[in-house]
DNA sequence: CGTTAAAATGGTACTGAGTACCGCGGGCGG
DNA sequence: CCGCCCGCGGTACTCAGTACCATTTTAACG
């Protein structure tokens, strides 16, 4: 075994502490004396305490960017979907890890807030895609209810990721990716819908009825101005 | 006029000089300075720096949960309507103080992430509350996507509340209220719908097309699994 | 193998937020 | 008039994060 980096080092060190003391109990003072470094060091490997934790949401976020900016017109829902995909699967990789930074948000006000903002930072990349691309929307130029359906279909994709990582974390998914792309199927059966306004073509409103098709067709029919 | 409370004059000192010199460039010392007053007087009227411009979240926040927790099972979304107009109608009484915060929380990165908390929170109580109505599903004891569509309805509530917020502290919306529940009666159109799980009855898929719906009930029928 | 430049590490000193504690003064009821 | 309590001020502390410089280690190159 080649001797581990100092980050390495360091993140061991932290995460021994805040399991045996908790959080806020360990100083960073701490954390550089069981690893035997400096306390400069520490700070030239994470920007801050909260870092050691969180090391690598940064470069998530970018991978994601990056994702959504280099795809084609093709299918924007693949995209978004790969994208959701290559966060969960950094998680699932990290396996215990990430069961026990969960374990740490949970308990500790503040890195729960900082998870909150992680994740908020994705549902505005995902927004401004969606809102890019008018993802289901008609009209061209997406005017101000486009604005809020992309913010809305940002909002529920994040949740959809959201639901099913927390529920991996807790040993609650053993197929956590399978989960997310039903998850995602239905955030595109709520969102790859109509847009509010009409322009020609027919648009169909989704219910859920005990009545079967043929009751349901003059509805429909009036409606969409279809009249039989 | 009668002498000004030392939490008002905190305030207004903190906002004058967030005003001149930026947020982050001013200390808490400055501030009691200007007011005249001790620096214990400051951490003892706001327990944090930030908390001088978001003075009263909690009290909101608590609000919110009052109105949903006293919600009587008649209709769960009149509650979750009245509860986000209780926030909208409240940011939009503060008038100008709103749009001083938000032009410091566009500006500095710290106190955009607090707002981010700020809309997690909301988030969790409207969650919980769906979930607990289990709105719109049909199952009774509502399983795991009925947890999912929960998150998704109360992620989607909160991104009209604050899509809505911000075109207002823009300047963009003259009329707010009307736009919320415009937007709420889209989030109902979006989630008030069938549950993901069909047992008997038909669910119909929401899309959009611009074929008539004569050359689409082939295709519904397929996916109904009632064949003409 | 020795020299040297660059990179990593460490130490020191500082700022500023937040906490703990105590002492003071002024209003208010008895 | 007295005591009591509450709001205020001051001091001293902890700890995160920054700036800067000295030192060591590493690695490249002759």
């Amino acid at each position: 075994m080649t001797k581990p980096t100092a980050r390495e080092r360091l993140a061991e060190a932290a995460f021994a502490l805040f399991d045996e003391r908790g959080y806020e109990q360990t100083t960073v003072d701490d954390i550089t004396e069981r690893a035997g470094l400096g306390r400069t060091t520490f700070f030239r490997n994470y920007r801050t305490k909260e870092d050691v934790i969180f090391p690598d949401h940064d470069r998530l976020l970018e991978q994601v960017a990056e994702r959504l900016r280099t795809a084609g017109p093709a299918n924007p829902l693949g995209a978004i979907s790969d994208a959701v995909r290559l966060v969960l699967l950094h998680y699932v990789g990290e396996g215990d890890l990430a069961r026990r930074r969960y374990a740490l948000t949970s308990k500790v006000p503040a890195l729960h807030d900082r998870e909150m903002v992680s994740g908020a930072r994705y549902q505005r990349l995902f927004r401004e895609f969606i809102a890019g691309r008018r993802l289901g929307a008609a009209g061209q130029q997406g005017g101000e209810p486009a604005q809020l359906r992309a913010e809305m279909a940002a909002a529920a994709v994040v949740a959809a990721h959201n639901h099913v990582l927390r529920r991996w974390l807790r040993g609650e998914s053993p197929d956590p990716v399978r989960e997310v792309d039903e998850a995602l199927r239905l955030v595109t059966e709520l969102f790859a819908a109509p847009s509010g306004e009409a322009e020609g073509g027919t648009t169909v409103v989704a219910f859920r009825t005990g009545q079967d098709i043929d009751s349901l067709i003059p509805a429909l029919r009036r409606i969409a101005g279809q009249p039989a």
